[in-house]
DNA sequence: CAGATTGGTCAGTCTAGCTTACTATATAGT
DNA sequence: ACTATATAGTAAGCTAGACTGACCAATCTG
């Protein structure tokens, strides 16, 4: 919540142009390379899934969403083809979302996307101010991620 | 789209770590001000509102929404007493959506809260690297919307 | 082994988007 | 001056994606 025009743009709304400049890029590039069945939403699966998968109930905390929300876009993924569930070994009420061979083309799509986008970057800033940028931030997030550990 | 654990978060994923720590401070320091009748979609209006007011359409122009959506929003947020049309003395058509006297202490609430933040990370960074952080981030903020007046 | 916790589903609701269609006013091109 | 087109906004109806509350089955704990 800040203003548009004038002066002083506080952080909130320069760091939401920035990122929502990364938001497109990935939309732009996943939409060229024939993946229009995508919305935000189903970001947020693909963002919190880590290698070797992870449950639904662990998904849906790091998204902050419900389970029962992040059980409806997982479905919906696997419907397309994107992820599988296969039950956890370990565990018989539970089961593993993960990536297919499809999912893992799709997030590296994702990931070209960005690192386009950052290659621009480097270029109007100088390798150096980019290189400042990305560590500042790397701190935040852990100043952030720390916080919220001991928060609630 | 980014990983989570491994070693190098991308550039996506960390602007959006950021990001929704402001989002989240503001929520928070509203609800804590008593404003509790606000959704994230709310913001996009409060945040495209310039000084003196503007028309529905642009606003859903500069929130990528379409009109009818905006126009939603901006009735809810008038019947809360936040916002208010008046007639556009120089267009029939059109009417100019402003703050009320309830929406400018909403919208410093929101900024304070920002402001609030920055200062906490101006402690944890230090001064230099805020500033650094700050410019940075106003620069790419530039390039972003040179490129978005070009690019359509 | 009884009771509490955890993983997940089902059913129902709400919000905030979308599209398509429409009215009223304004602006432009003869 | 008159028609054609463009623009501001509303109306109606649809969908996606979030929520809560209730529930079942498996697991863990005292």
């Amino acid at each position: 919540m800040a203003q548009t025009q004038p002066q002083e743009r506080l952080i909130g709304a320069l760091l939401r142009i920035a990122f929502q400049a990364t938001v497109e890029r990935v939309r732009e590039r996943l939409a060229d390379a024939g993946y229009t069945d995508l919305t935000m939403a189903h970001f947020s699966v693909f963002q919190h899934l880590p290698p070797g998968g992870a449950r639904v109930t662990t998904l849906a905390m790091k998204a902050q969403i419900t389970k029962q929300s992040m059980s409806a876009l997982v479905e919906h993924l696997e419907r397309q083809g994107y992820l599988e569930r296969r039950p956890d070994p370990g565990d018989r009420r539970a089961s593993v979302v993960d990536l297919t061979a499809r999912g893992e083309a799709l997030v590296q799509v994702a990931r070209g996307a960005i690192e386009e986008l950052e290659r621009e970057w480097a270029e109007h800033l100088g390798d150096e101010r980019m290189e400042q940028l990305r560590s500042t931030l790397r701190d935040l997030a852990r100043l952030i991620e720390q916080q919220q550990g001991t928060a609630p």
